[in-house]
RNA sequence: GCGCCCGUAGCUCAGUUGGAUAGAGCGUUUGGCUACGAACCAAAAGGUCGCACGUUCGAGUCGUGCCGGGCGCACCA
C-alpha cells in the first residue's frame, strides 16, 4: 500500500515539474527517512531538479524553493496526511496513520496474483550421491529451498528439482572403495547399508564418507591406480553390468541418505533428475542435432581447435588476433566425438524449458515428511508411472550452484538463449540465472574441533574427510534446543519438547546460513552457528512467540479483538499516534507494512538475506515495543485494544516472514 | 594476461536504484526480572568505510589506477 501511494505521488510530482518547469521527469529516487519523525517517505528530488533548470535556463533555483513549489501540488492526495519541507530541500511524505493502519488491521497474506504464471524451475542441493551432506551443501539447499519459498510467495509458480549425478567421478570412486579396497560383494553392501543403525556414525552415507576419503589416499599412495577408476567410470557410465548396478545401489541410498537430511531442515522436491537418464535416454543426441541446425554450435576445420564443435565467443574474435594462452570459444564436442560436460548440461537445460523434444520417465519415489510426493527419473519405461505430472516444461530455470561454477553455467544460458525462437521467448528465458554463492570454510577453531591445526580458514574437503556433517551438526542443535526448553517447560511431554526443540534447531541453522549475503564465504564455527542468542533465528522465533502470549494471557484470538477495533475512530487512532510514545509505536507498524517490498526485492534478486535481516529487524522493534509496553494492564480501553492490534500486525508479519525463511513459530519457547 | 567476488568497529557481517548523524550481532564495561517468562531490554566504549585521484549539490555506494585476499579462464566433471 506504501508503494502505490509512492507511485502516485510521483506521478503528481511529474505533472508539477511539467507544468512549472517544462522538464520531463521520468523517474526519480524516493526513500524512507532515517527517523519517523522525518515522515515516512522522502523524494529527494528537488536537488536534481535545481541541476536541471540551471541547465535549461541558467536560473540558479534553491532547491527547498522548488521543493515548496512541489509540496503546494501533493495537497489532497487520499491517504497523505501532511508534506513538509526539511533539510536543503527533502520533500518529506507523512501518511494518514489512521488510514493506513486500518487497512493493516485487516489485511491479510502476501498479495498473491492469482494468475496463471510462468514455471521456473528451481534447481538446489545436487550433491553428489557418494557420501553425508556437510554444511556447505546445506548452505546451497537452504538458500534453493528459501528462494523457491519467497517466489512462490510473491506470485511465482516453481517446481524444484534436485540433480542427481549418479553416473559421475565421485560415485565411481566409492564403488572403487567397496570393491577395491573392502573387497565386498553387492550383497555385502547391502547388508552394510541396511543393517540395524544404533548411532549416526553407523549409517551408511557417514560409512561411505570415510571410505571416500580412504579411497583419495589410496589413489595417493598409487597414481596408477587411477585406471581402476576411469574403468570403473566406464562401467557405470554403460550400464548394465555388474559394477554399474553396485553404483546404481549405492547413489540410490545415499540420495535416500540425503533426503532425510533435508528433511530434518524442511527441505523437500517436487522431481528428482538423474544423470544416468540422461545419458541413456540419449539426451545429447538431440540436442546436437538442434544446437547444429541452428548454428549454435560450429565445426572448426582449422586452428586449435580443430575438428571441435565450439560454441563462439561473443564479438567474432578479429582475423589475425594473437591468440592468447586461453581461447574464449568453448569447445561443446571434442575432436574425438565425446560431448563435453557443458554440453550434456545444455542438453539437460533444453528439456528444463521443453526444447528438446525428449523426455524422461518418472516414477514416484517417497512421500515427503509433509506427505508431499517426490518423484524421480528413470529410464526404465516399463517402471514407469502410467499417470505422471509434467515436469519441465519451464519458461526459465534458477541453478543453485556454487560461484566456482560461473563459467560452464554462462556458457549453459548463452546457449539456451541463442536457441530461444522469439523475442518473446528470449525475455523469459532471460530470467534464467545461476545463483551462484560462495563456499563454506572452517574457522580455525572449527578445524581445531575437527583435529585439524591451522592459522586461519580451511577449506572443507570431501577427498580428506573434512568438514562438518549436517546430520551432526542438527543433532548438538537439536540436543542444546532440547536442554533449553526442557530448563523452561518441564511441564510439557517429551514429545513436545522435542518437536519445539527441533522447531528451534532448524531456526537457528537456517538463519545462521542466511545471515550472509550469497557472495560471502562463510567461515563456519560451531560457537556462532549454535547460538540461540542475538541475531539468530530463535531469537525472532521468540519475539514471535511473545506476540502470541499476549493473546493466550488475554483469553482472546486477535480476530476477536479485531472486532473490538472497528469500533474505534479514525481520530482515537490518530491521536494514538500523536501520543508521546506514538512515533515508536507507528515505526513499528510502518516497519511491519514493509515486508511485502522487502519480499519483492529479496525475489527479483534471488536473495534471501534481504527477508532475513529483515525478520530480525522487525523482531527487535517488536521487542522493544515489548518491553515499553505492558498492553495486559493498560488501563485506557481503547489504547489497549490499539496496542493489541499493533502487536496483532507485527505478529502476522514475523511469522509470515519467517515462514519465507522455511521457519516455524514454537508453541511455546 | 583476461574475467568474477571480497576488503566497513577488536571479531563476524549488513548497508535496496548515489541522499539526511555509516548500522547490527558477538565480545568488553555497566544497569534492569514477584513474569504479556530475561532465548529479552537499556547504556557506554569501539570507524582515515583498503589507498589515491576523479564524477556530483551530495560517494561506503559510480569511474580510473594501485594494494591485499579468494576463485575462475581444460579436447576434466
Amino acid at each position: 500500500m506504501a508503494s502505490s501511494l509512492s507511485a502516485e505521488i510521483k506521478q503528481r510530482v511529474i505533472g508539477i515539474v511539467q507544468d512549472q518547469y517544462q522538464i520531463e521527469l521520468n523517474d526519480f529516487a524516493a526513500e524512507i527517512p532515517p527517523r519517523t519523525e522525518l515522515g515516512d517517505l522522502a523524494f529527494p528530488v528537488a536537488f536534481e531538479l535545481a541541476k536541471r533548470i540551471k541547465a535549461a535556463t541558467g536560473e540558479k533555483k534553491n532547491p527547498r524553493e522548488i521543493a515548496a513549489k512541489l509540496a503546494e501540488g501533493l495537497s489532497n492526495i487520499p491517504g497523505v496526511a501532511k508534506v513538509e519541507i526539511a533539510g536543503a530541500g527533502y520533500l518529506n511524505i507523512f501518511f494518514d496513520r489512521a488510514q493506513m493502519f486500518g487497512q493493516l488491521v485487516n489485511s491479510e497474506r502476501l498479495a498473491d496474483s492469482k494468475q496463471p504464471t510462468d514455471k521456473i524451475i528451481v534447481e538446489h542441493t545436487s550433491i553428489n550421491p557418494n557420501k553425508a551432506a556437510h554444511i556447505g551443501h546445506v548452505r546451497n539447499s537452504v538458500l534453493g529451498d528459501t528462494v523457491v519459498r519467497i517466489l512462490k510467495a510473491t506470485g511465482d509458480t516453481v517446481e524444484t528439482h534436485n540433480y542427481i549425478d549418479n553416473t559421475g567421478v565421485q560415485v565411481a570412486d566409492v564403488v572403487v572403495g567397496f570393491i577395491h579396497l573392502e573387497k565386498k560383494s553387492l550383497d555385502e553392501i547391502k547388508a552394510i547399508a541396511e543393517r540395524e543403525v544404533t548411532s549416526r556414525a553407523d549409517s551408511f552415507d557417514y560409512y561411505c564418507w570415510d571410505l571416500y576419503a580412504q579411497v583419495g589416499q589410496w589413489y595417493e599412495e598409487d597414481k596408477s591406480r587411477l585406471e581402476v577408476r576411469a574403468k570403473t567410470l566406464h562401467e557405470i557410465e554403460a550400464g548394465n553390468n555388474a559394477t554399474a548396478e553396485i553404483g546404481e545401489y549405492i547413489s540410490s541410498k545415499i540420495v535416500d541418505c540425503h533426503l532425510d537430511t533435508m528433511s530434518r531442515l524442511d527441505i523437500s522436491y517436487d522431481l528428482l533428475a538423474r544423470e544416468s537418464e540422461i545419458l541413456h535416454l540419449h539426451f545429447w543426441a538431440h540436442a546436437f542435432e538442434k544446437l547444429k541446425a541452428s548454428g549454435v554450435i560450429v565445426f572448426e576445420n582449422e586452428g586449435r581447435n580443430k575438428g571441435c564443435w565450439v560454441m563462439k565467443a561473443e564479438g567474432e574474435a578479429a582475423e589475425g588476433d594473437v591468440e592468447s594462452e586461453h581461447d574464449a570459444d568453448k569447445i561443446i564436442v571434442r575432436s574425438n566425438g565425446t560431448v563435453t560436460y557443458t554440453g550434456k548440461d545444455i542438453a539437460y537445460h533444453l528439456w528444463k524449458l521443453g526444447k528438446l523434444g525428449l523426455d524422461f520417465h518418472y516414477r514416484p519415489l517417497r512421500h515427503d515428511h509433509r506427505g508431499h510426493e517426490v518423484w524421480i527419473t528413470t529410464g526404465n519405461e516399463a517402471e514407469a508411472a502410467t499417470t505422471k505430472t509434467a515436469f519441465g516444461n519451464g519458461t526459465a530455470f534458477l541453478n543453485v550452484i556454487d560461484v566456482g561454477q560461473s563459467y560452464p553455467q554462462a556458457n549453459v544460458k548463452k546457449a539456451v538463449m541463442l536457441l530461444a525462437a522469439s523475442e518473446e521467448e528470449r525475455a523469459k528465458v532471460s530470467r534464467s540465472a545461476h545463483l551462484a554463492y560462495e563456499k563454506v570454510t572452517l574457522s580455525a577453531d572449527a578445524a581445531k574441533e575437527l583435529g585439524v591445526d591451522a592459522e586461519g580458514a580451511v577449506s572443507m574437503s570431501g577427498r580428506k574427510g573434512l568438514g562438518v556433517k549436517a546430520d551432526d551438526l542438527m543433532d548438538r542443535l537439536d540436543a542444546n534446543a532440547l536442554q533449553e526448553v526442557q530448563a523452561r517447560h518441564a511441564e510439557l511431554s517429551l514429545a513436545e519438547q522435542q518437536k519445539i526443540a527441533h522447531q528451534i534447531a532448524i531456526a537457528a541453522l537456517r538463519y545462521f546460513l542466511l545471515k550472509y549475503t550469497r557472495t560471502s564465504i562463510i567461515a563456519f564455527d560451531f560457537k556462532e552457528a549454535l547460538s540461540f542468542d542475538g541475531e539468530t533465528g530463535p531469537y525472532i522465533q521468540y519475539s514471535a512467540v511473545r506476540a502470541n502470549n499476549i493473546f493466550r494471557k488475554l483469553g482472546r484470538k486477535p480476530e476477536e479483538v479485531q472486532s473490538d477495533f472497528a469500533s474505534i475512530s479514525a481520530e482515537q487512532v490518530n491521536a494514538f499516534f500523536a501520543s508521546e510514545s506514538g512515533n515508536d509505536l507507528w515505526s513499528l507498524v510502518y516497519f511491519a507494512a514493509r515486508l511485502n517490498d522487502v519480499a519483492r526485492l529479496s525475489a527479483d534478486a534471488f536473495e534471501p538475506t534481504h527477508v532475513a535481516k529483515y525478520a530480525f529487524q522487525l523482531a527487535k522493534q517488536f521487542n522493544v515495543f515489548y518491553h515499553d509496553h505492558h498492553i495486559l494492564s493498560e488501563a485506557d480501553e481503547s489504547r489497549k485494544t490499539l496496542l493489541l492490534m499493533v502487536a496483532d500486525i507485527a505478529r502476522r508479519k514475523l511469522e509470515l516472514a519467517l515462514s519465507l525463511l522455511g521457519i516455524e513459530v514454537p508453541e511455546k519457547m
